[in-house]
DNA sequence: GCGGATCATTGCTTTAGATTATTGAACGGC
DNA sequence: GCCGTTCAATAATCTAAAGCAATGATCCGC
């Protein structure tokens, strides 16, 4: 979080360490997207980010730190709509329509990078594979929120918990924040419940079902995948793997 | 369905009609989507145009007709992702991730303009904000996925099923397939259960319901909105406008 | 005009999971 | 070192919605 003189410290950022997975960044490209990066933003734990129903015009790429996309019902429930982690971009409704449709809250302090979306849509009038990235992470945010959908629509609890903390792991593990079969929970039962449409004392018995039938472990909030196969059927789980963006000049 | 010399018809396409909602297409630019366009699909109800994990590298942008995206689990439950309107497209997700994660099955008989996406992108390299529109429309689709997660997460049966009705009548309204207060539903109940992820006789008494207080009446498939702010209010609905996608050459 | 398919409606039983409440453990600040 | 807060664990009751089953209604082709 030290200043770095001349530079966002974009190089070894996790956002940008997802788009190279997409296509191939030439440094004028990523001086350019280092040029339009107005600072950084540093939110701390249980504070919110962005208020449902604001405007919010900037684009935050997130360095460190986890958060969540809530929405409060009128009798008092939460739903949550899905967790932040680090390389995820927060703010693309805020921006793309006229008012944010959900908040979003820290969960732990978080660290990113800001930059106004005009700049950005700028941005990818010079460079076009930044509107095209940024179509294939929106594409991917909604089959995270497709899953979403399953997972509280026709999957049974057990099948949800599984697959969340399966999911999770695997978004983890692209931006090296989880090892291979072990992870560190960073949500309370309670943020999982509200994400899972179920109560806490569920969520903990189901937490309990799979400890019981050997499929995980778990000390304190370190979870540790022991028979990846079983857990991975149980939940309906797919790895999905993005098609890279084609480069320019292909004949169409 | 007609063959028309020397164009597809776009000019009248819901999918233009969408597009040009979000920013101002010049003829040049309506020319290049229109040369792209390899010609007609035509796909017959109740059969699939889409196979859950096969590559599709496609889009298509639905003229006429109505489908769903969905998802068979193991047990033989299916989760409807969400239903498809002309002037959406479908086939993001089997070209931009290596295989589709879900099916897509007409409802009614299904009239499409095809493009390959290779060809997609290359006029987003020429013509940047075809890509800036792509995820203007990913992220709309989030938002939709967004919402449909808190239905089946937090809603009650009644405001599922009233959201439901809302969302589909403004998507309809928006490609001129609604009036102001009423429509016809060119679903069954067993589609709309799997959608929102209860049993078609649950679904059934809760249209009772609706009817019951007096919010809506329905004679078999055309619905009527009885007492507008009141569904919405029940149905915690709240209407969203996209923001315009900025021109080029605003100072970032 | 008949017969099959599709879809809407209704009743009954059963159970999964919410709700509520309480206890216990771990952590962090002063 | 203590106290307050936060989170995990566990038990009891109760209700909402699933599951199952059967009947009507409507539309279609032949």
């Amino acid at each position: 979080m030290r200043a770095q003189p001349q530079s966002n410290g974009l190089d070894r950022h996790p956002f940008v360490a997802r788009l190279s997975q997409l296509v191939e960044l030439k440094t004028a490209e990523l001086k350019g997207l280092d040029d339009i990066i107005d600072g950084e933003l540093v939110i701390r734990k249980r504070r919110d980010l962005v208020a449902d129903g604001y405007e919010y015009r900037k684009l935050c790429f997130v360095k460190d730190g986890y958060a969540v996309r809530y929405k409060l019902l009128r009798n008092g429930k939460r739903q949550i709509l899905n967790v932040i982690v680090p390389g995820d971009i927060v703010g693309l409704p805020g921006s793309f329509y006229e008012r944010s449709f959900y908040s979003v809250t820290a969960i732990t302090d978080l660290c990113m990078n800001v930059c106004g979306i005009d700049a950005y849509v700028q941005l990818c009038y010079r460079h076009p594979q930044f509107g095209l990235a940024l179509s294939w992470m929106a594409v991917q945010e909604a089959a995270t929120y497709a899953e979403h959908v399953i997972d509280v629509g026709r999957r049974t609890p057990v099948e949800r918990l599984s697959h969340f903390l399966l999911e999770l792991h695997a978004r983890l593990r692209a931006v090296e924040r989880a090892e291979k079969e072990r992870f560190t929970l960073p949500f309370s039962q309670e943020v999982i419940a509200d994400v899972l449409g179920l109560s806490v004392p569920h969520v903990n018995r189901m937490m309990q079902q799979l400890r019981g039938e050997k499929l995980i472990a778990n000390r304190d909030r370190v979870i540790e995948f022991l028979d990846f196969d079983a857990i991975q059927t149980l939940a309906h789980y797919q790895p999905q793997a993005l098609a890279p963006i084609p480069r320019e000049g292909r004949p169409g």
